[in-house]
RNA sequence: GGCCCCGUGGUCAAGCGGUUAAGACACCGCCCUUUCACGGCGGAGUCAUGGGUUCGAUUCCCGUCGGGGUCACCA
């Protein structure tokens, strides 16, 4: 009796290899064509340090005109939730960063080389859990999860390395009869990878990102085949990237010191190993601490927190893609109207180490982005976003023609507003402008020390609509009439002038102007009063006007 | 603890043996200006540490310290 009997006892219904590897042959891809993928456990949650290596993935395949694919890794079915791929993919979309091939949904795929859920493919590893049998290389296990915890007792107590791997590994030297006469006595049994490796011998490995690292090469005897029938990790990552002819695999770099092990995997599988990129991860200071961005603490470790923010995604990727290549930053000013994907992404460029996560220069980039769109886009987007996020909001939207005046106060010249950087931040920026808000809020109106006797303000205000406004006027115009009222009640007409002579005049311009502003919105701050008032037009600002003389009282 | 990775201003970072050590965000000041934002100009602030190697180290080597990762029938 031999190996070939022992693999066949396992695995009697296993194809042999060579069907699949006739099934799922080379790509037909252009010279230094990168394969790569995103390979997330379906959880539904994106974090943002997937989205972070999906992009790089992305960028990688794109800018070599190759194959960006995502599997789902779903062999630990404890972690399994209903509709994560679905969640998964969604993310993906809402993000324009689609897969080329993969899974489309819970259920759906599209591709060549599927499945693209490892659950779906249990025949395939196990078919190569037989090959590896049957050359020796790979063997049943009858220890028990309690057998191994008290392994590593031992081990522990004895204060030497943990794990299953030379004497230790009781299952390894038993003959092929032994096994077989377990086998058919019922014995329970999993499948180890029989390692060649010897932890006294290093082992050089070239990462991408990472460089020249070396290692103590693998001697563990790891399961490949669990309890369940399905594979580890380990295992699926060399039977599937193999198959599905991965040629970069790039991955958070919590899988580093996994990679003696699976060049090892590649190696005894007579597999070509794909090459490595592993990217450090978004960390988060913790005081004065760093740590990996948390699922549990960190709402912003969620993709799901910045779509219901609303940072439009464009600027979370342009951050991400800031923090993966620093370049990125000067590219973009030098290119401020030109797509990410005209960016020379270098894989080879990225961090050695992970970078703290930036709130508040992601919120920068998000104004940036923002400033650049259209009225007409950021009616879109921010219309989208209030349809699922804030119902005021839509309702306040759906006059798009009025919408579009108010978001086009500053806009669409040499220098826009930079004052969104979020949707969320919309409804602050525009609700003055809304009747309905702001007659309905309790009114309050913050006039300035300059200017705060309530005679004089009303004078200003009813001097100002009855003589000197004229809706018709320009700009040029319209603020040499408020200068020439300041100048009849008493008010310097330049700023500079009432520098100068400050014992001359009761204020300034500027002064008389917010008595306008405040009485016309509310706020000392705002964008352009001209504009403001052109979008108001003049009943609307004498009703605003009587309103604020009201409440002088 | 073993193994591995990392350490330039508050943050992201360029640099790779000789630089006044880029740039961005944040901060401060000034200018522009009817407010605010934008924009422009300027400022403060950094090579973790100790030893080498070298005519010369932020750059190379070693130690120390600090941070991170990993040691599952989880991925």
């Amino acid at each position: 009796m031999d190996y070939k009997d022992l693999a066949e006892l396992i695995f009697p219904n296993a194809k042999d290899i060579s069907y699949y590897e006739e099934k799922y042959p080379e790509r037909n891809l252009p010279e230094g064509a990168i394969v790569t993928r995103f390979a997330p456990s379906p959880t539904g949650f994106v974090h943002i340090g997937g989205l972070y290596q999906a992009l790089v993935a992305i960028e990688c395949a794109k800018r070599t005109k190759g194959v960006f694919f995502l599997r789902v890794e779903d062999t630990d079915q404890k972690r399994e939730v209903e509709n994560g791929v679905t969640g998964i993919v969604n993310s993906l979309i809402d993000f324009d960063m689609e897969p080329d091939e993969g899974m489309i949904s819970d259920t759906e795929e599209k591709g060549e080389y599927g499945p693209y859920k490892q659950s779906l493919r249990k025949e395939i590893y196990q078919a190569y859990a037989k090959y590896l049998i049957s050359q020796g290389k790979a063997y049943p296990c009858f220890c028990t999860p309690e057998d191994g915890e008290e392994i590593r007792k031992k081990q522990e107590e004895a204060k030497i390395r943990p794990g299953y791997y030379g004497v230790w590994a009781k299952c390894r030297n038993l003959s092929v009869e032994e096994a077989i006469q377990k086998i058919k006595n019922g014995e329970q049994y999993i499948i180890r990878f029989k390692s060649p490796g010897r932890e006294d011998r290093k082992i050089k490995h070239k990462d991408i990102i990472k460089g020249n690292v070396d290692f103590p090469e693998n001697d563990l005897d790891i399961v490949i085949i669990k309890a369940d029938g399905l594979p580890t990790y380990h295992f699926a990552h060399a039977v599937d990237d193999h198959l599905m002819h991965t040629t970069h695999v790039i991955r958070s770099d919590e899988w580093l010191s996994s990679v003696p092990l699976h060049l090892q995997l590649f190696q005894e599988l007579g597999f070509k190993a794909p090459k490595y990129a592993h990217i450090s991860p978004i960390m988060k200071n913790d005081n004065g601490g760093k740590r990996k961005l948390s699922k549990r603490k960190d709402p912003e470790a969620a993709v799901e927190y910045y779509k219901k923010e609303g940072i439009p995604p464009l600027a979370v990727k342009e951050y991400l893609l800031n923090i993966a290549n620093s370049t990125f930053e000067n590219w973009r000013r030098a290119n401020p109207d030109k797509s990410i994907d005209e960016f020379d992404f270098q894989l080879n460029k990225m961090s050695v180490s992970g970078a703290l996560f930036d709130m508040v220069k992601l919120l920068d980039i998000g104004k940036t982005v923002i400033s650049k769109m259209t009225a007409e886009e950021v009616y879109e987007k921010s219309l989208k976003w209030a349809e699922e996020y804030d119902a005021k909001l839509a309702e306040i939207l759906k006059n798009k023609e009025y919408a579009l005046k108010v978001f086009g106060i500053e806009r669409g010249n040499k220098k826009p507003r930079k004052d969104i950087s979020k949707w969320s931040d919309v409804m602050y920026n525009i609700e003055y402008m809304y009747d309905e808000i702001f007659y309905g809020k309790e009114q309050e109106y913050p006039y300035q020390p300059a200017i705060s006797n309530k005679e004089e303000i009303k004078d200003i205000l009813n001097s100002y609509i009855e003589k000197y406004y004229n809706e018709e006027d320009d700009k040029q115009t319209w603020f040499d009439r408020i200068k020439a009222l300041a100048v009849e009640k008493g008010y310097a007409g330049e700023v500079k002038e009432f520098k100068a002579n400050p014992g001359k005049y009761k204020a300034h311009v500027g002064d008389v102007s917010t008595v306008l502003r405040v009485a016309l919105t509310s706020r000392t701050n705002t964008p352009d009063m001209y504009e403001i008032m052109k979008v108001l037009g003049k009943d609307r600002i004498q009703k605003r006007f009587e309103k604020a003389i009201e409440c002088l009282k």
